[in-house]
DNA sequence: CGCATATAAATCGCACGCGATTTAATCGCA
DNA sequence: TGCGATTAAATCGCGTGCGATTTATATGCG
C-alpha cells in the first residue's frame, strides 16, 4: 500500500486525481471484472450475463410482462425485446401477447429453460469463491449498493 | 424494511432466490445507474463515460501507450483502438505511432481535450451530491469495490 | 361515441465490451 | 545472422445499453 488513503479533498477538489478514487469507476470495472469471471462458466451454458439474470428473474414468477421484467432488471424494452427475442429462438422462453391488453407481453420460461437453470445451479457457489470475501462482508457491500442504487437513480431523475 | 436480511443460505444453497441477493447484480444494476447519473452531465461535453475516463486517464500522463490506458482502464484494444480512433476524430487527443518501437501508439490529450477536461471538473462533485452518502461511507465503498475487484480479476484466471 | 392522451412494446442507430483472429514489429536464441 | 516466438495494436462479429422514435392498443373525458 504505498498509494496514499482517499479523502474528501481527492473525491471533491481534485477531480482530475488518480482514477482509483472514483468510486463510479471502481463500480464500472468491478462490473467489467464479474463479467470475465461469469463468461466462461456460463459460456458452457451458452448464456451472457444478462441471458443468465434475465432467466433467474423470469424463474421467480410465471408471466411477467417486459414491463415487470424491465422493473426487475433495470432495463427498458429497447434493450429487452431483442435480448427476449433471442432466448425465445434458442426455446428457453416464451412470448405471449396478453389476451385481455394486446399491448402487453407474457413472458414463460420453457422446460429446456427451466433446465438451463437447473445446469446453472453450481454458478453462483463459484463466482462466490472467486470473490474472496467473507460471507458478511459480501452482504454489507451488497446492501450498500443497493442503497447507492437507490440515490443514484433518485438522483438521475 | 419487510425483506428479510439475506444470509448464506439465501447467497449460496438459494442460487434461484431473488435477485436482488446477488451482489454481481447490484455491482451490474449501480453500474447502469452511474451511467444514467453521468449521460446527461457528459452529453453537454458531447463524451460518454467512457470517453470521460480516458480523457481523465490521459491527462494524468502524456505519451501513454494503448496498453498502459488498457491497464488502467481494465480494457484491451479491441474495444480501446475504436474508442481512440473517435476521440483523435473529435480533436481531443493524438495516435502517434513510437518511433523507437513501431508496434507501439503512443496518446496525448490536445489543447482541446485539455479543455474538455477543464470543463467537466464540475461533473464529480454533482455526482458525489447525487449518491446522498457521507464521504467516509463512498471511501469505504470504493475501498472495498476495489478489493473485490482484485479478487475477482486473480479467480478469472 | 369520438378523439386526444397515455401506455407497452418494438424499432433504429450508435457506442461500448470482448472473444477470436490478423497484421506488423520486435525479441530471443541457436 | 536468421527465424520461430512474442508482443502491440487493429479488425471483425455479436450482444448488450440506451436515446429517440414509431406502432399498436387501451383509457378517459366531453
Amino acid at each position: 500500500m504505498t498509494q496514499a488513503a482517499p479523502n474528501l479533498d481527492d473525491l471533491i477538489a481534485n477531480p482530475d486525481g488518480p482514477l482509483a478514487q472514483f468510486l463510479c469507476f471502481s463500480v464500472y470495472s468491478t462490473g467489467l471484472a464479474f463479467n470475465r469471471l461469469y463468461k466462461p462458466l456460463l459460456d458452457r451454458l451458452g448464456l451472457t450475463y444478462l441471458q443468465y439474470i434475465t432467466l433467474i428473474a423470469l424463474s421467480r414468477r410465471d408471466d411477467q410482462t417486459v414491463k415487470e421484467l424491465g422493473e426487475a432488471l433495470f432495463l427498458e424494452s429497447n434493450t429487452l425485446t431483442p435480448l427476449l427475442k433471442r432466448l425465445e429462438a434458442s426455446d428457453l422462453l416464451t412470448r405471449r401477447r396478453d389476451t385481455a391488453d394486446e399491448r402487453v407481453v407474457r413472458l414463460a420460461l420453457t422446460a429446456q429453460g427451466r433446465e438451463v437453470l437447473r445446469k446453472a445451479r453450481c454458478v453462483p457457489e463459484e463466482v462466490l469463491e472467486a470473490t474472496g470475501m467473507a460471507v458478511e462482508e459480501l452482504i454489507a457491500l451488497n446492501d450498500q449498493l443497493k442503497a447507492l442504487r437507490g440515490h443514484l437513480q433518485a438522483g438521475a431523475r
